[in-house]
This record gives C-alpha cells, structure tokens and sequence, in this order.
DNA sequence: CGGGTTTGACCGGCGC
DNA sequence: GCGCCGGTCAAACCCG
C-alpha cells in the first residue's frame, strides 16, 4: 500500500508513473511528513476517471481543520463527491467504532489496468480498472461500519509495513466494490481505507453521520 | 446450515 | 528468464 500511503495514485500494482497527472499532490500539499520512504518520483494523486466527464478542475481539497499532527489533505473528485460522501460514511458508524476523524485524506485515481483475474479472465474485454478513493482516518478500529455489508477476501503482508492488508468485497449481489484496508506503520493510529468501484445498490444499513464529519472539516474549492 | 473469515496457493505484472 | 510483489482464489474453518 505504498503508494496509498502517498495519498494516492492508488495504483494496485507498481507503475503508476504511466499515465499524465492531472493534479500531482506535490502541487496541493506536502503529503511527505509521513510514510515517505519509497521513493515515489511519480507518486501523484489524479482525479482522472474513465468514463467520467473528467473535468479536469473537478477536485475539491478538504484540510481536516484539527490536523496539526499531520497537514494532510483530502482531494475528492467532484464528480464524485456524492459517492464519496457515502463512502465516508465508513468513517463514521458502528457503536464500538470510536472514531476519532482528525485526519481524513482521501485520493482518487484511475488505475491503469485491470485488476488481475486470475482465473477469470475477461477475455477480449479492455483492461480498465474502477477507480479507487484512499481515505485515511484515525480510528482504534480497522474495520469501519459503513452500512455496506463486506466479506472478507484476501489478506497479505505489506512489505515495509507491519500491520496487514485486507481485502474486502462488498456482498450484495452484482455490486462488485472492493475496499482495501491497512493500518499505516508509522502511525498506527491512522487506517487507509481504499474503495474500488461504485455500489450498485443503496445503503443496506442507512447512516447519517456524514454530515458530522464535514462540520470537522474544512472545505476548500479551487474555485 | 448459511454466511463470513483465515490462509496458503496461485496468477499476472513489472523490474532487473 | 527469474524473482518479487500485489491481488485474488478457494478450501478449510469458525460461528451464530
């Protein structure tokens, strides 16, 4: 998850210098207080989305008003904001959460390839991969109630990394949302959630807490 | 018994 | 070509 970790080209797999940044992060804030140890030249956040109207001005920077520990920055898709407001919601439920959302950053990204399906390979399908969305938060917790119901699919071992990996698929029939999960080394207080793809679906266990999150934050346009 | 988790194996991409 | 690595599969297992 390195490259989450930069916040986030959001890549899964390792060249993500390939394709134009539209808004490197370098540009918007200095991400590097932490987790800067890969040596990322290209390590960009984009807000490129395929089949999206793209508009390349179409990024809304959020700076968590209590981020003193750490300046970080939120850069959300405008076009996506809708579906990222829900997302955040994962930052927000779940009675023995005990989330405390100082930091939020999120990053978007269109991913280069498909994702590898082994064994199942779309054959003669273009190779696009969703676009994924990092979130980081602060939380005691890993897994975070978004009102989406996840199984759990796969946990690896991250290199240069203590904490593990996991991977999440949303269960509801024909939705095909992943998420990603890792809790950073650096500061094991901070949980980067990584969503690929768009529910299908509305919110099997509604939560209204997104509102709450936005009155921790501050919104800037770059408008 | 159904649904979710665990975990080792496997696959494909990438760099050397 | 080989090894590394991220991501996924799937059988076994767990739990309500």
């Amino acid at each position: 998850m390195e490259k989450y970790q930069m916040f986030f080209p959001c890549s899964s797999s390792t060249s993500s210098a390939n394709y134009d940044p539209m808004i490197p992060i370098s540009a918007t804030n200095n991400i590097t207080t932490d987790d800067h140890h890969m040596g990322m030249g290209s390590s960009q956040v984009y807000n490129y989305f395929d089949g999206g109207d793209q508009n390349s001005n179409g990024l809304l920077g959020l700076r968590s008003s209590a981020g003193n520990h750490v300046g970080r920055e939120v850069l959300i898709n405008k076009d996506h904001h809708r579906y990222l407001q829900q997302q955040y919601s994962d930052l927000t439920t779940t009675a023995s959460a005990n989330i405390n959302i100082n930091n939020v950053v999120v990053g978007a990204d269109q991913n280069p390839h498909e994702a590898t399906n082994s064994g199942n390979k779309n054959k003669g399908e273009k190779k696009t991969r969703k676009p994924k969305y990092a979130f980081q938060t602060r939380s005691q917790v890993d897994i975070l109630d978004d009102g989406y119901r996840w199984r759990k699919y796969g946990q690896k071992a991250v290199k240069n990394n203590k904490f593990p990996r996991s991977y999440y698929r949303c269960t509801f029939q024909g939705c095909n949302v992943k998420k990603q999960v890792q809790r950073l080394t650096k500061d094991e207080g901070i949980v980067v959630t990584t969503y690929e793809g768009m529910h299908t679906h509305p919110i099997e266990k509604p939560s209204d807490n997104f509102e709450h999150i936005l009155n921790q934050m501050q919104i800037y346009t770059p408008f």
